[in-house]
DNA sequence: CTGTTAGCGCCTTCAC
DNA sequence: GTGAAGGCGCTAACAG
């Protein structure tokens, strides 16, 4: 800074100003000092800049996955609405590992973010420790947890997989299955599993058409497995609901394989709204959540909270409840 | 860290020897800071301590969408080549966007990273200039640029799409078409198109059947649109590559809808081997990457130029061509 | 094995 | 609209 300042005849102080937005420099100065920049290849050191600033200018978001569309939707929605910010979002993927998260949790902090979304309602005590002690603002997403750590932008999973077992009810189906959820590291596949149980013990359906597998993430693999082995435990099975519509893409694939009409013979959905639920053919019934609003919900609401620690004041916990639907389509 | 200092009654330069893995500490004061660090709920201020020691302790990588699974897998590869290394992997998504990736290259920059590794071997001037500027290891991947910047680790795209082509005419396709690769923002995309335009050349077959579509990312959906548009116009056309397995997957599904049998009545082929296109019904052939191996190479090779700079060498220009395969699978 | 001194590159604050 | 002084929190370098 100080090389550039140099050329343009002027102080390192005045480069700084010129160099944000809204420094107040003249224009001949800061046109000089652009050009400066420019020949040198200059680029502003944020690092030293948060040191004296105390502002990072970045916010950290933990998510389960990348590869997951609902939750790169989110990511983006995020990005969208800091985009005026002038914060940067810095993503971290968990795998869905809980120690793994705590690791990523502590590395963002060392950098000092100025706010944290995380995923999901439920973490390690140790976690929950982190990430009150940071001092700065703190969403949960993807989930409405009893117990929150501060601001809530989520739905009821549990919730949701009830409605679409009512609605399966609805349509004349009486022995429906459950594929997934029994991953110990994903907490929204067994909301989704409890919702399931739930509902079929408020209906008086039997209970107990679950293929329960463990691996978080689920895939189609999964599913077609799983698919497999419902089939071969509870021919009778009139529908099957499944803990994410790539699961449930998979249980499609296995049932065309073996000659099972869907939805003649078999009715099948999904979570989630994902793109191969919408292109498959049949096209799959699935839980369509607006992913990229929970982003652009708890992007907005950080940012929110954070113009307001500026101002030396303290946002209020706020909860935000996400819309979720049912998108009846050919495979019930 | 002068309170932690305090409370365990040393010096604060004791408390952050005590903070690294390798600081020269007894035992017992160390386990003594590490106590008044939990009790404090200390968390060490990275920031201050890149600025000193001139080491941020992160690498940047740009990928052009996080949801992805070739691209995601490339991330997973780096970060578990990473591992050991004590460097952070920071992604950003470019989004197929030139303007955002030159944008999200400056913004980590700003940050000082160790180390970039980006997508692709096409980039503006601009990109360029800052990348070759920064005075740290460049990786390029997915591409073997012609002019590289410095370390290269991907394959021919042109090739793989050439090598399908062949193994589409040797299994007796006389009339192939093509599915996207028009987008200006995809380069991988239209290098692929360029094989596929090679091939039919070389091979002397009709090398207009040629749906492009200009859309990145492409989708599910352009193939189902695409594949439409490629009946409607040449309906004796007996085999279809695709510049990826979604669209493979979409025109796969337009044909199962107009009752098209593949492949019977049309061959299909997609490329990057996508899990859809292992689970699908039929399962489609395709062209599989290392996408994992291309990560883990990357980020290997950049661990080695950090290595090499931090002792004042500079590592020679590397070029890692990874292997690619066609699978064949049951839609040809 | 531990402490002291100095400074990383910028921005806050105050002065003009 | 511009400049000078000082310090952000840590670590390199050197001393003991």
């Amino acid at each position: 800074m100080t090389d550039v300042a140099k050329r343009a005849g002027v102080s390192a102080m005045t480069v700084s100003r010129a160099l944000k937005a809204d420094g107040a420099v003249s224009d001949r100065t800061r046109l000089r000092i652009l050009q400066a920049v420019d020949e040198l290849g200059y680029v502003l050191d944020q690092t030293a800049g948060t040191l004296s600033s105390k502002r990072s200018g970045f916010v950290a978001a933990l998510i389960p996955s990348l590869n997951n569309s609902n939750f790169s939707d989110t990511a983006r929605g995020m990005e969208r609405a800091l985009e005026q910010s002038g914060l940067q979002l810095l993503l971290g993927a968990t795998d869905y590992v809980q120690e793994k998260e705590e690791r990523l949790a502590e590395a963002m902090l060392r950098r000092r973010p100025e706010g944290i979304i995380v995923t999901g309602g439920e973490h390690s005590p140790k976690l929950r420790r982190l990430l009150q002690g940071a001092g700065v603002p703190v969403v949960e997403t993807w989930d409405l947890p009893t117990d929150p750590i501060e601001h809530v932008v989520g739905f009821s999973n549990t919730g949701a997989m009830r409605a679409l077992v009512q609605r399966l009810y609805a349509l004349g189906y009486r022995e429906i299955g459950f594929l997934g959820g029994a991953s110990p590291r994903d907490s929204r596949g067994r909301a989704r599993c409890r919702g399931y149980k739930a509902a079929v013990a408020e209906l008086g359906l039997p209970a107990d058409r679950i293929v329960a597998f463990g691996e978080a993430p689920s895939s189609m693999d999964h599913g077609s497995a799983a698919m497999a082995q419902l089939m071969a435990h509870w021919p009778k099975v009139d529908a099957v609901v499944c803990v994410s519509d790539l699961v449930a893409f998979g249980a499609l694939m296995e049932c065309q394989r073996r000659g099972w009409a869907v939805p003649g013979r078999i009715a099948l959905a999904g979570f989630g709204d994902f793109e191969v639920a919408r292109c498959s053919h049949p096209r799959l019934t699935t839980v369509s959540v607006d992913s990229t609003g929970i982003g652009m919900t708890a992007g907005a609401l950080l940012w929110r909270a954070i113009e307001a620690s500026r101002t030396g004041t303290r946002l209020a916990a706020e909860r935000h409840v996400i819309p979720y639907d049912i998108i009846e389509r050919e495979t019930t």
